[in-house]
DNA sequence: CATGAATGAGGATTCATTCAT
DNA sequence: TATGAATGAATCCTCATTCAT
């Protein structure tokens, strides 16, 4: 039959939903929400103007898509990387070495989330809030909360540090070089982390 | 003649001029750069519609103006808290301690420069690293690379770990509870940046 | 072989063309000419969007043959009505009867004209008028006409009398109550045309 | 000095006001409130394309005070004419004179009426019977009910029949001849409303 | 300087229509 | 025939900016 079927053309619409929605994180990445045109994003698509609302019911609506799938694939991959390791501080490494590594890859997806999370726009801010919980949970119970357990961590209050990591962690994303490549090394983020900055005279007993 | 001498004159202009950047500050706070309204500034500020373009070219004018504004007050209230300490943790603190005020007593400047830190404009956070140099500089010399002098801090990459704390302390500003109040104390932050998180047993010896 | 004979496949044509007929309808009584959706149409009839334009070959064919089948439909019905009675004022009563109840049963096909009657689009009005031509020379001959010769009714102008009945007829499908049924009673309308408002006081002689 | 007082600025605004006002009527029943365009208001008022918002909100909110304006001048002509007479016939024929004048007169503006009371849009067709609401009691009062009392109308649902007698009013807006002028004389719709059509021959009693 | 009416480019969204399958 | 993805013209509305007064 000259028609494809059911599973060929769903694959086609996909496919379509996908060019868009990655025409749509360079769009977001590079202007903003705001400053996104969604019929720049259709065409980069290598649609005509009207083509995104085949798919998306408003832009509003194509950024809330295009959040979640960047938070599904950030935390996928940090998490895969951090459940690898069994030791704390290898997990805090894990950490930063993935998501850097996210960082460096993804670049406009790291921007879309940063630009939202600073802007001030409330709703989408909490949206991501919401998105990236999983991530925030993997911090504080399977590093932190573990961690002390294990007598590896000093008791802490784990949301206020969780909130710090992060911070520092999103804040890298913006720490670009001149060729657009983050420049901080997991390895040194984690021994910040750790060890803090006061140096470790042997004399020191705590 | 009833005509004001030049600086009666020069003094009611630079009333308007605050009263605008005043409104301007509090409108770019919550509508970001793009989603700004020129004329509802002007409004705000008590003047009618057009009124903004006496006293600035343009949109981005004003916002470079404004930016500058924020940075040198930031700058000055930091850097006079951190000079009043000698010993380098207490400038650790004391740097948490104005930053952490400035924060809570100026929410809406702090906002405007953290959204554009980490928003889509270039040009804009460019401007914004360009005005707030002085307070890297104060981080870089007067705080680390002094206290590494001093031996009160371990060798480091002084210019990494001035990105990584001005990042914690920009994430912190939106890490704001519900009433809008930052909820991270200076000692904290200040513990964990020299300290880490590793538990200071006994035995560790470096 | 399986392929129908032309007969059965000329009456699923036909059964495809009356669920649109039918979908048009409710979307034009509801929406308007302009804000009536072709797609939303496809979709009520049951089928998917583009269809409508295997059966029409545009928004107004379509609006021009769903104006033709409700004028046919209710030029009959009242016709009918009317042809059972001899006496003129029970013609009259059987005029209002007929049509009240096709407002009552036919809501949304009455709405489509009334909208269309008193509407903006010329080319549509002139062609319900063209459709209803045979309705209008039911009252003006088989009514009116046909009254004054019995000396029934007095001498008239037929063409004004029958626009003010018409007009009466159909301002009163806009006159819904609550529930959206018709609450005026023919037999009260037909008081009315036919001994209007003034006292009919034993004395009068005309 | 040369800048305008204030009234004679005033009188400027309004005066545009009035001109887009105007413009608006003439979109409004020559297209439709759906088919208007904003811009070619402006336009035909002598402005530039987004003008119109600087006096209306939107472009429902220029039809609502459209159809206000129009309610209150249509409503003035008719009871500033019904007033005049003390005689219920003569009421009742300077209500169908004025109004026809008014049609006549200002046919743009009944078109606008027409259109929103038969049309599909709910909410404009609400305010259209809030507006009008006087002149219905014009009706209702001033003429039936003060009639009835007087003896000159028989008893009746005085609301059903002013329905019936706006039905027949507004109707007559669209029975209009070729060169576009009402052709119904007020003296025969009085005569019709009055007496009806049956003929009065002198042996009739009640 | 202050005003605020006017401008007009720009952008989100809708939807009738086409057409390859 | 039926489908529904794609098209792109059309339109409401926003707002930075200008300028006559």
């Amino acid at each position: 039959m000259a028609r494809p079927c059911k599973k060929v053309r769903d694959q086609l619409l996909s496919e379509s939903r996908e060019r868009l929605l990655k025409a749509a994180v360079l769009e977001f990445a590079r202007e903003g929400y705001r400053g996104a045109n969604i019929n720049r994003i259709s065409e980069a698509a290598g649609f005509a103007k009207g083509t995104v609302y085949n798919y998306f019911a408003s832009k509003r609506a194509l950024m809330l898509t295009v959040i979640d799938a960047i938070a599904a694939a950030h935390t996928t991959a940090i998490r895969t990387r951090v459940e690898k390791e069994s030791d704390t501080s290898q997990q805090l490494e894990g950490f930063f070495c993935a998501g850097f590594a996210f960082v460096a890859q993804q670049p406009a997806q790291t921007q879309v989330i940063v630009n939202v999370i600073y802007g001030p726009d409330v709703e989408l801010r909490e949206h991501i809030y919401q998105a990236y919980d999983p991530l925030f949970n993997l911090i504080i119970h399977d590093i932190l909360k573990t961690g002390i357990a294990r007598g590896d961590l000093r008791p802490m209050d784990t949301d206020l540090i969780t909130a710090l990591i992060m911070s520092m962690y999103l804040g890298s994303c913006s720490q670009l070089d001149a060729p657009g490549r983050i420049w901080l090394k997991p390895r040194d983020v984690t021994h910040f982390v750790l060890d803090g900055l006061r140096r470790n005279d042997p004399g020191r007993t705590g």
